[in-house]
DNA sequence: TTGCGTTACTTCGTGCCGCGAACTAACTTG
DNA sequence: CAAGTTAGTTCGCGGCACGAAGTAACGCAA
């Protein structure tokens, strides 16, 4: 495959402006970044543990710690599921659907603000890539 | 601007993707994102600790602790300086520069990695937006 | 020169984040 | 029923980063 020079570093400078505006829009709902994402796989449909420790890419302990702060903060909620007496459902609070609605929504009006300095077109081209590259459709 | 819609997601798991992937060659040459990255800054030249402040995007407690750390694992060096007392230059030792540079190389490697599915046209010109976007020449 | 505001950095206390190891309870299979 | 597996928790640790408060040095003005 053919290398384009500089490409990692380009890619690590991407990643870090989208993670730092990312992170201000959720302190500006009053979340952290990893409550941020949990809250958004839990606000529309509950989940298991299991599914979200696979999701966001993190061993149990820390899941299980970062439930107990967004439950503290009563976003999120534990219910105990039916089926299986061992497991858990993870659910939103109204509270937490309405934080995370607005949340998503605030990240779709402002986060593309990164790419406002590109023609329209170049801006298309890169939101097609880019949708490419991570499967989000 | 015309919206398109999805693209705020579109940019979290793109940011999300590199940064795991980032943190996992960092973690090969046993460094955290936060120490390569002051690394990285530190590598090629002394720099004062206000500059790195402004470049890391930390205030100044955070990055004391962070120097600290780094200092502590013999890759970074304070070095007070000569011109104004109050101040530090922080400066990479042999074995940060060595370790910084592999880890540059490696990031160069494998990073990219992520945009290797696209066809090679679309790679470049993706490469060539996101270089644009970054500012990284 | 002396004093005063500013600047550069550190320390302290706090809280979030995430890991491995060890544990409990419940399911499953022989 | 016994043994092994699975889902989740707890504990102790360390990294990360903040605000508030402190210290030392600089620079300027009276």
């Amino acid at each position: 495959m053919t290398d384009i020079p500089g490409l990692g570093n380009t890619l690590v400078c991407l990643s870090t402006m989208i993670q730092r505006r990312y992170a201000q829009i959720c302190a500006d709902h009053d979340l952290t970044v990893a409550q941020a994402q949990l809250l958004c796989l839990v606000k529309d449909r509950p989940r298991r543990l299991g599914e979200l420790s696979h999701l966001l890419g993190l061993a149990k302990p820390g899941l299980s710690g970062l439930i107990d702060r967004t439950e503290r903060r009563g976003l999120v909620q534990r219910v105990s599921c039916a089926q299986d007496r061992r497991a858990c459902d993870l659910t939103s609070t109204p509270l937490g659907k309405e934080i995370g609605d607005a949340l998503h929504a605030d990240v779709g009006a402002r986060l593309p603000e990164i790419v406002a300095d590109l023609p329209a077109d170049d801006r298309a081209t890169f939101a097609g890539l880019a949708a490419e590259i991570t499967g989000c459709h």
